[in-house]
DNA sequence: CTGAAAGCGCTAACAC
DNA sequence: GTGTTAGCGCTTTCAG
């Protein structure tokens, strides 16, 4: 067994009310005292238990955080804003993996709360009722991070729409007029939705018909990007650009134009949606949507810690352009 | 406040020992009374306080896990593993991003011994005897993921000399004569000495002479990719294969091959290691050393908390052949 | 300035 | 079958 507060108590001579006093640094004890415990504590090599003193005041000083995938690279790299914000201000961070699975989401949830973690961050998913409910029966404070919800819960995110749009009139000031779309997963009332708004504004601007031949979903992923560049390349051959909602997804299409020998960014231009990791390192560089993912992150658990924080952030967005978009002229 | 034991006990007009009897699988009572108590909890929605429950077993139910970067690819993947595993388990994982500090990584493991988690991972980092010390000294149970240490602590890992050895021969039975290396970070005993002895070993397997101008260093990353091929290159025109030690530089190297116009597989031929998510997506897909990393992130925790299992576990690589590697007749 | 003692919510003897 | 009770390691009144 490790010592306890009682050992060092009766080691040092002195009360484990004193021994608490000093380690929570309230006042109350001679100069004298405080060294004389410290070099016990030393010695004994003590520390706390933070579930003894978790179980008196309510807090744990951990925070529970859901995501979809911890590979995936969108994903980690908030958790990674995440993570230094809480090793900042003392928080330890319990990763659960939903894998965008209800049931298991609801264990987690159920977990989380057993565990007594002080609040919980919720990265880019719907937010289903169940959930909600679910989580307003814990009464745990939670902030969703790159999503919203119907409900009245706080959130921090960029603004998918006004983002869709810069960046698809950034390739219609670039001469481009026949732009495909590779949107995310149909239906998708947070990262779908929002950007064909976006992309639908951006061409009505500039006087363009929005045509459906020249819009494919797929899921945000690699291969569904190489299926939908695929597609649309064949729906409509006329193409020279395609904004794509996501990075890897934008990847996908680089490599299926790849394959097909068509030029990129001389025959067809390519945009992209995060500015993850990858988006430096594809063949040509990414031309893509900056969103401040690691920034996102690190806010997300001030706004949970400060509860007195505004309710909800929308974090800027840019673009980044390096090398799949090319003039029309 | 939530509801405690003692509330679903009177609510339930029986004894708190009946409830926590009936809560863990205890024999003890009656089926009218668990009955009556299930339905109490259903109503009152009264979930068990772990914090609670772990002051008294000493086990928390969660295991610390330390890593160099969540954003990592490598890591993540392991990561993945692990999260999954434990909840198989029932265990809850909390993340510790130590970004190879060693001041950051003492405090997370202060952290975690306050915590009083139930055993510690330790992914792909050098375990430094500071480290070491620290965790003997709190007798938590540790394994080492995707690398090895001097002292006695369990691991789980892929043989890396082996590995290499196995890549740079299946170059050599390709045709290639002049391979280059793009090996890690200097001196690293991990995950660099044990790779070039294994590239050594497979060239003069075949009585090839080993060339200081054909080995280059980086850290693992994409931009030592783009430098360490460029500097592979220059140094040695002749060079018809690269052997990177991650795919990440593997994709740096792909990257400065095409901006100088190098077609790969045609001119040079290029081999990755590690086989994360972005093999598939580089242009052309990468031939690399494929580690099971998602299984040693599985297999890891088994081990952490079956301590009776055997002490270090040599995980298979195997080749996965894509498109970076072509025969040289 | 310091100590005694009452819990926090739960489990685990030990009685009945 | 079921209840009483003594802690787990710590914080926090309340006395002195």
């Amino acid at each position: 067994m490790a010592y306890t507060i009682k050992d060092v108590a009766k080691e040092a001579g002195v009360s484990v009310a004193t021994v608490s006093r000093i380690l929570n640094g309230l006042p109350g004890y001679s100069v004298k005292t405080k060294e004389k415990v410290m070099q016990v504590i030393g010695e004994m090599g003590y520390q706390p238990n933070a579930i003894a003193r978790g179980l008196i005041n309510k807090r744990t000083k951990t925070i529970g955080v859901l995501l979809p995938a911890v590979s995936d690279l969108f994903a980690s790299l908030v958790l990674s804003g995440i993570e230094d914000q809480a090793h900042e201000l003392d928080y330890s961070v319990m990763i659960c993996n939903t894998d965008q699975d209800g049931v298991r989401t609801m264990k987690y949830l159920h977990a989380l709360r057993e565990k007594q973690v002080d609040g919980i961050l919720f990265i880019s998913e719907q937010l289903k009722k169940e959930y909600y409910d679910a989580v307003i029966a814990m009464q745990l404070p939670m902030v969703l991070v790159a999503t919203t919800s119907p409900y009245n819960v706080p959130f921090i995110k960029a603004d998918d729409e006004k983002a869709v749009y810069d960046g698809v009139t950034y390739m219609l000031e670039q001469g481009h007029r026949a732009i495909g779309l590779l949107a995310g997963t149909k239906g998708d009332p947070i990262a779908t939705e929002p950007r064909m708004k976006g992309y639908e504004r951006a061409l009505k601007s500039y006087g363009l018909l929005v045509e459906q031949k020249r819009i494919v979903y797929g899921d945000f992923g690699f291969a569904s990007g190489v299926t939908g560049a695929e597609a649309l390349v064949k729906q409509d051959p006329s193409l020279t650009a395609i904004f794509c909602c996501s990075d890897e997804m934008a990847a996908g299409a680089l490599s299926y134009l790849y394959s097909q020998n068509i030029a990129v960014p001389q025959q067809v231009s390519i945009m992209g949606y995060d500015d993850t990791k990858m988006a430096e390192m594809t063949i040509p560089p990414l031309t893509t949507i900056s969103q401040p993912l690691y920034e996102m992150g690190k806010q997300s658990v001030t706004m949970l810690l400060q509860q007195e924080e505004q309710h909800w952030i929308i974090m800027p967005h840019s673009i980044t352009v390096r090398q799949t978009v090319s003039a029309r002229t």
